[in-house]
DNA sequence: CTGTTAGCGCATTCAC
DNA sequence: GTGAATGCGCTAACAG
């Protein structure tokens, strides 16, 4: 492996030239840059991580704490990190793997400098990182919302925004019983944010705009959602006005819902309207495309790495940003 | 951040006393090791990967290039990488994630010293970065099994020997006529070569047998399902003796096969038995779990990640290790 | 515009 | 069993 020092002598320049060469941090004449590039080339020389972490202070590698369990959002999950592997390598940093139960990692990998900055993922309500996290002394972004980000910066989709945008969407065809099929009762348990503010924007949409409304969580499976359906559609205190709308914020349950529906007698759109709250992919996956509000997940950890990325090159004071929801109407929704 | 010097004055020994003390490479007096270690946490000490890759050569840390598209086995994919992590963190390795589509991310990684050795998931029967990376001097190991290795270490699930398997548990039962569903004709197209195998484990199964087999590609949709099976059961050709069994190597499709053979009037075990090829907690999802010929995803992970370390300490010479499937009956196989 | 030099924090070789 | 000294490869302050 060659060395700045065998490039500085092969390019017949001093060893900060060839270092000033490569960061840019101050004015070479063309001339001697071409001679220092050329050397470099033919040295085939890079430049060792370590020694450059040692002497700036740098590790140019940014830390991401995913869950890698086998749970129902793999799809959502992977986007995500994609996104943050991704968005990382145009700011030219890499992204070391932390896994949820590896729970000293946090603090190994800041401490031993091996990274410059953290994101986490699958933020819960009350998260216990977060008091761990707030010490850290280095830059963190939270991807999740919590109760209290106790200073710490945060940025996730706006599930509430995005249940209100999808009974705004129904409520405008004249829909006045809505459905809701949700996360798995775990979801809830664990008090992952984005099934509590989806329930949530969800019910206070229905009651503004007056139209009745009836929520349930579902697992992933066809049983689960054929009770479900059951729970929400054939519910008595509703006889009134009868549920002909749903909106369903569960990826796993979408390969399922037309056949569950079909199964009922109930033809989508024309007997029941259907939004979705999904990956903008998923949604798209369907025989019959989902109207959807479609979860960004790539936005959002774009989005995570700039945050982190601003903090580590300036100090910008701590933020709080949701993404905005569109919906995207598709075949899934009519008026009635 | 406190140095190893400040806990060597701390301690009131010299420098390399600490250094030692921390690897453990010489004989030091209990004594002065608990003075040293008491000084470590007094002071809060933990050292600087950068310093220490600088000095001794090695990052600790592994590179793990996964495939992140939104494919069907992102919970088989999860599963690998999770494996990863959690064994590299045994032999105290962190993981650099590096995503398929970064070409570069090889080359950069090992040239710049930041990993110590390179696990490649997804690995194509004509894999572009084998050459690439036969040539890396760092330990590299496949997961997966191309048609040249060219001296590189692999592991993969012996994706053959599970269709064979899995035959031969519906031939002992008395099927007499088997169809295959197998994965999307995107995988094969790629010639990702767990597909090839397990097909061409099942067609030899099959001959060896002497019973008729039928194969068929599939997406993961309820349609493409639908006539899937048409094709597989209804296929005149084997018209004397009916397709009475089924081997199913396609995660996306578990959670609509119940349903889709419903709709034809066939129960399962009773008018068709069906071996599924996939992940155990996949194949236990079901409300009536599978019999399944399981992929140990954690086996293989942690496989991979020894066969690197092993090559980081020692020169072992290439290996390439199949993991050996087993079958596990359930309730979805019975005698005809 | 360029060169000289002093660390960055640690592992390790000598010397005792 | 311990200490002193050197160098790993690079950045950045200082000095022209």
């Amino acid at each position: 492996m060659a060395t700045m020092n065998d490039v500085a002598r092969e390019a017949g320049v001093s060893l900060s030239t060839v270092s000033y060469v490569l960061s840019g941090k101050r004015t070479i004449s063309e001339e001697t840059r071409l001679a220092v590039q050329s050397a470099i080339r033919k040295l085939d020389y890079s430049p060792h991580s370590g020694a450059r972490a040692l002497a700036s202070n740098r590790s140019n590698v940014l830390g991401l704490m995913a869950p890698l369990r086998a749970d129902v959002n793999v799809s959502v999950i992977m986007q995500f990190v994609a996104a943050v592997v991704t968005t990382a390598r145009t700011y030219n940093q890499d992204v070391l793997l932390l896994t949820q139960d590896d729970a000293g990692g946090l603090e190994r990998v800041t401490s031993q400098s091996m990274v410059d900055g953290l994101l986490m993922m699958d933020i819960e309500a009350r998260d216990p990182r977060i008091p761990l996290l707030a010490k850290l002394r280095k830059p963190v972004v939270l991807i999740g919302l919590p109760d209290d980000p106790q200073g710490l910066s945060c940025v996730d989709f706006d599930f509430a925004g995005a249940s209100r945008t999808a009974v705004r969407h129904l409520v405008d065809l004249n829909h006045r019983s809505i459905g809701f099929i949700g996360s798995p009762q775990a979801s809830l348990e664990r008090h992952a944010t984005y099934a509590d503010r989806a329930r949530k924007g969800f019910t206070e949409a229905c009651d503004a705009a007056g139209v009745s409304s009836t929520l349930r969580a579902c697992e992933p499976s066809m049983p689960a959602l054929t009770e479900a359906l059951t729970a929400v559609l054939d519910d008595d205190d509703g006889a009134a006005t009868a549920v002909t709308a749903l909106v369903v914020h569960n990826e796993g349950l979408l390969p399922l819902l037309h056949e569950a529906l079909a199964v009922r007698g109930l033809r989508i759109p024309e007997d029941i309207s259907v939004v979705v709250i999904a990956p903008e992919d998923v949604a798209l996956a369907a025989t019959k495309p989902w109207t959807a509000v479609s979860i960004p997940a790539h936005d959002i950890g774009r989005a995570a790495v700039e945050m982190v990325m601003d903090r580590l090159n300036s100090d910008k004071p701590v933020e709080v940003r949701l993404i905005v929801p569109t919906l995207v109407q598709r075949e899934t929704t009519s008026a009635r």
